[in-house]
DNA sequence: ATTGCTGCAAACTCTTTGCAAGTTC
DNA sequence: GAACTTGCAAAGAGTTTGCAGCAAT
């Protein structure tokens, strides 16, 4: 039962339980790729009608405050959120707007190897995420 | 004198060449800190008081189609630009909305390498961007 | 002369805000 | 009951669009 999952994810960043709430977390789990707080909305009416876009808005942000999610940086006009919590690369298409986590746990491997030993001056990195631009093929 | 290169970069990209698109094209490079379209827009009134801020967005979005110009990935609500054109990275400071170049080729090459040797399935990839998350210390 | 560009203002979209009423702890 | 959360609607910010007049080739 993953309503206790998020019962938990709420009680520990000291949040209230609201339905909106766990519908929230439900919606972002559902749509896993990297939602606009428009699909996020729609996703949460089909199981909740009276919800508000005002309220979506300000869980979003409210979720991204405590670390639930993050937000994906874009060269659109929308905000994205992110729900997946550990370290990972994000493919863009060039061809639409579609947005794929990228795991390589050897990729991250050699880049904190790299950046231990380069240091940049007057800057300290605290992660480093790639963006790697390029299209989708033959699916 | 630099006007001549930005007659060149217009002309040949076959676009008319307007006291409008000079003066923005000045701006970026006195800008050269990934400007906001109300920050060029700023910049240009100053030597070209009635340019409209319609005008600045036309050419900023004209100018990235003619591949001049690149919008830079932020998670912020406005956009950004980029007028340096061969590969480097970006440093985004989690205390500010700043965002400086990096540039490092040892990094380049090991990232083409890597990215020559690593498939990733279903996905072609045309360049690689790094986001690199911290803050700035001591200057 | 033709084509393309600019300025202006209105329209649009996305996001934030204020507040009264309702919930959670 | 105190503190927080929601819904609603209005406001705000940033961006796009339509079009008449103007400028570049």
């Amino acid at each position: 039962m993953e309503t206790n999952d998020f019962i938990h994810i709420l009680t520990e960043k000291g949040l209230k339980i609201t339905p909106q709430r766990l519908a929230v977390l439900d919606a972002l789990r559902r749509l896993h790729n990297h939602p606009t707080p428009d699909q996020v909305c729609r996703m949460v009416k089909s199981s909740h009608p009276h919800i508000a876009i005002g309220t979506v808005y300000k869980t979003l942000e409210t979720f991204v405050e405590k670390g639930i999610l993050k937000k994906v940086k874009t060269d659109g006009d929308v905000m994205r959120y992110d729900d997946v919590p550990h370290c990972h690369h994000h493919l863009y298409c060039a061809d639409s707007q579609r947005i794929e986590d990228y795991f390589d746990d050897e990729l991250n491997a050699l880049l904190d190897d790299y950046f231990k030993r380069k240091q940049i001056p007057n800057f300290n990195v605290d992660e480093v995420r790639l963006h790697i631009n390029g299209r989708f093929v033959g699916e």
